[in-house]
DNA sequence: TTCATATTTCGACATATTTCGAATTATAGG
DNA sequence: CCTATAATTCGAAATATGTCGAAATATGAA
């Protein structure tokens, strides 16, 4: 039985959706560049921000940004939170993990070797 | 430096959109689902098939299929070779290994930890 | 060559997406 | 209460996507 038998397709076309759009990709990877590989991250610095904020990473008008915000949260990957005018956004680190774990078919002890060999394939290009 | 520093958005974004549509994410699912986890998959069976076998997957016209396909195949998540009168699909696992490790972020000693507090986030839903 | 099978390309159409500006809602502060 | 700031909702317009059927292309076999 493979891990993919009881997936939901609806669901993970959603998520990969959220990111198909390069704007909303850039907001989710500046929410994942939060840190610098090997250095702890100031408190407060980064992962949390507001919607203004986004805007200046992307140049759109703020009822896009809006939407785009709207499309990621509605996925899963992104929390919104009211903070007295502004409204607060950060990662959904377990909606990420999901994403990671969907892909991790490759840690399968048999399909996860580098060449697929053993399953029929050889892996050339066209 | 973030791992994300360089990366190539349009690309991402691209694969991300070829696997946004639950027909072409059935396809590629069914392709990473060749094996069973801790079995050995029969050579010839299941990660190599021809476009028509992929067609009994989703019921949509051959042109709907064909256009999917080579969507899949613009993104680089599949690789098409003609082998007679049909034309073989199976998987670019380099591809795939490539998704793999954009959302491993969490690999990072810091940053990824399974709370992110040290980010400055609180991961409480909204 | 002629026919059958496998797949793609093309043109069309309905629906979805991206984007904007204007108007609206929510909150903070005088 | 009034004003300013932050963000959303609401049309509207341009573009992209998903789907089909018909026609075209590629290959193999009679």
């Amino acid at each position: 039985m493979s891990k993919y038998e009881n997936i939901d397709f609806t669901h993970y076309a959603r998520v990969f959706k959220a990111i198909s759009n390069p704007n909303r990709l850039k907001i989710l990877v500046y929410f994942m560049s939060c840190c610098e590989p090997g250095s702890v991250c100031t408190v407060g610095d980064g992962p949390r921000c507001c919607v203004g904020e986004l805007g200046s990473l992307l140049s759109v008008a703020p009822s896009t940004l809006s939407h785009h915000l709207k499309e990621l949260h509605g996925a899963g990957l992104i929390n919104m939170q009211r903070r007295g005018q502004q409204i607060e956004c950060w990662l959904a680190t377990d909606a990420i993990a999901a994403v990671r774990e969907f892909f991790s078919f490759a840690a399968d002890p048999v399909c996860g070797q580098a060449d697929n060999s053993h399953c029929g394939g050889k892996d050339e290009a066209e």
